[in-house]
DNA sequence: CACCAGGCAAGTA
DNA sequence: TACTTGCATGGT
């Protein structure tokens, strides 16, 4: 009888997270000065390559543009200008506004005290901003406000499913209560979780490409059967 | 050339 | 409710 026998969802979910750590160590998510700045890369890197990102943020603060107040009054047509790089820019330009606009409502812009508050009201509060979905709420949520929540990102979807613990094609809620009920959460640890997973999906989990023999995952295979087709990454 | 990237909202049936 | 389309730049 092999080990995968005998390894629960919840075990296979801590020694995942055990694998990556070992390989990637300490990837200090989320990569920003402030957590303005990690809330505004948040909304600019939907469905767009962080390196686009980076250079949006970079041109925000050359013009002196990464501060609440300042997003918020800024002519849009010049704002989505300066984040041209990130794509959507005209979209992104207004979902930056309306956040910032929320946010300054809500605290006076002052972040800090959201960390105080209710995250369910938190969360709610976020996804009734337009332009803010479940995993731009739950980023924030996690790297800004430093809460308990897991970002159940496409990639986290991916290497679950391809490791048999989920359906390739479950809703975003469902992958993230699957973490909820399987894996010993602390802000720390779904902040690394959700980070290994995005690395590894870029790196060895791809759409279409597999690279079964470098993936720190491999030996989490569920089976013989597996092994050859997506059984893992 | 096609495909992908740390999604979301609005429209249609 | 479930599916489709628009949004857009930049790298591989």
């Amino acid at each position: 009888m092999g080990k995968w026998r005998v390894m629960n969802k919840g075990m296979v979910l801590h020694r995942m997270h055990e694998l990556l750590e070992g390989h990637f160590g300490d990837l200090g998510w989320w990569p920003a000065d402030t957590p303005f700045e990690m809330i505004i890369g948040a909304v600019l890197t939907q469905n767009t390559a962080w390196r686009n990102v980076e250079t949006a943020i970079k041109n925000l603060k050359e013009c002196g543009l990464m501060d609440i107040e300042k997003i918020e009054r800024e002519e849009p047509s010049h704002l989505a200008a300066v984040i041209r790089s990130s794509g959507y820019h005209r979209v992104k330009s207004a979902k930056l506004q309306e956040l910032s606009r929320y946010l300054i409502a809500e605290c006076g812009g002052d972040l800090k005290k959201m960390e105080a508050r209710d995250m369910k009201d938190l969360r709610c509060g976020l996804l009734g901003v337009k332009g803010v979905g479940p995993e731009t709420a739950d980023s924030i949520l996690l790297y800004a406000f430093g809460k308990p929540v897991f970002v159940a990102s496409a990639y986290a979807k991916r290497v679950f499913s391809r490791h048999r613990l989920i359906d390739e094609d479950s809703p975003y809620d469902l992958v993230q209560t699957f973490v909820h009920e399987n894996f010993d959460g602390t802000t720390k640890r779904f902040n690394q979780l959700h980070a290994f997973l995005v690395e590894t999906g870029k790196k060895f989990c791809k759409k279409k490409r597999a690279l079964c023999g470098e993936c720190p995952l491999g030996g989490l295979a569920r089976g013989p059967k597996e092994r050859n087709h997506h059984g893992h990454c």
